[in-house]
DNA sequence: ACTGAAAGATCACTAAC
DNA sequence: GTTAGTGATCTTTCAGT
């Protein structure tokens, strides 16, 4: 990882279809030297995933939300775990430190989609204590990678 | 957006270098409609960015935190909205409903660095009035689209 | 570890239907 | 929307530095 693979990875991440031949011009470096290098960034796992950002308003999803969530530490926590990572509607799942176990984020078409969301969906993991939801007014910013 | 625009875009979220033609063979369509409805979905906007997603952990990034800002409302805030933004570590700025005014996903290498933003980068911003950081400790889930 | 050139594969585009 | 044909472009390979 030196400076040319980090200059390689901002072009990736700007646009992840630049081809090999887009970047050499862009680094001052040969075509077979950008693919040599790209590869061993796959093989790496430094790049996970080639991918797309979609507007989630043109795709309906107006509501974006963060739930708290505690856990009942007499249940089967792994069975969380499992299943909360399944709803489609959940966008993250962040086990935290603090008052709360679980922070997710939650992206639902409306407020009814939310209400199903929480009162019927959450609710049915066993073990799902309480939970705190807080609204999204507006993002300003939301980036994949540093 | 019919439900074959919405394969096209399953496809691409999975690997956004998926060729056209990748693509006509799992949606059972000619390579043209796939490119035409490809550009018509970028035209529209509905696909905003091609990327990358690169692993935090191998850059080095070991520390997620929430942190939670109130803003003097006399303060100017467009100030901050436009500042906050800058700041390679913030993630995400969400403007929230609540007790709290603004949502940071913050991204650092280690504990000195989250110190560093929080007391002097964070606390440089005229109207920060106060904050309230979480500590992620895992993540088990993290998409970018629903 | 990189360059440059050549080969082969693959892709997008266009035109006709 | 399809099929077929063309031209461009891309990656890979390899010999040389």
């Amino acid at each position: 990882m030196d400076i040319i693979d980090a200059k390689i990875l901002e072009v990736l991440k700007q646009n992840g279809r630049s081809t090999a031949s887009d970047i050499s011009k862009k680094v001052n470096l040969s075509i077979p030297a950008v693919s040599e290098r790209i590869r061993k960034l796959e093989e790496a796992n430094v790049i996970e995933q080639y991918t797309v950002k979609i507007n989630r308003e043109k795709m309906g999803y107006k509501l974006l939300a963060i739930v708290f969530v505690n856990i009942d530490h007499t249940a089967n926590i792994q069975q969380f775990r499992e299943e909360i990572i399944l709803f489609p509607e959940v966008m993250e799942c962040h086990h935290m430190a603090g008052e709360y176990d679980y922070m997710l984020k939650v992206l639902v078409e409306d407020t009814a989609q939310l209400e199903v969301f929480l009162s019927e969906k959450l609710k049915s993991i066993r073990g799902v204590q309480n939970s705190n939801t807080l609204i999204v007014l507006s993002t300003l910013t939301e980036k994949l990678n540093r």
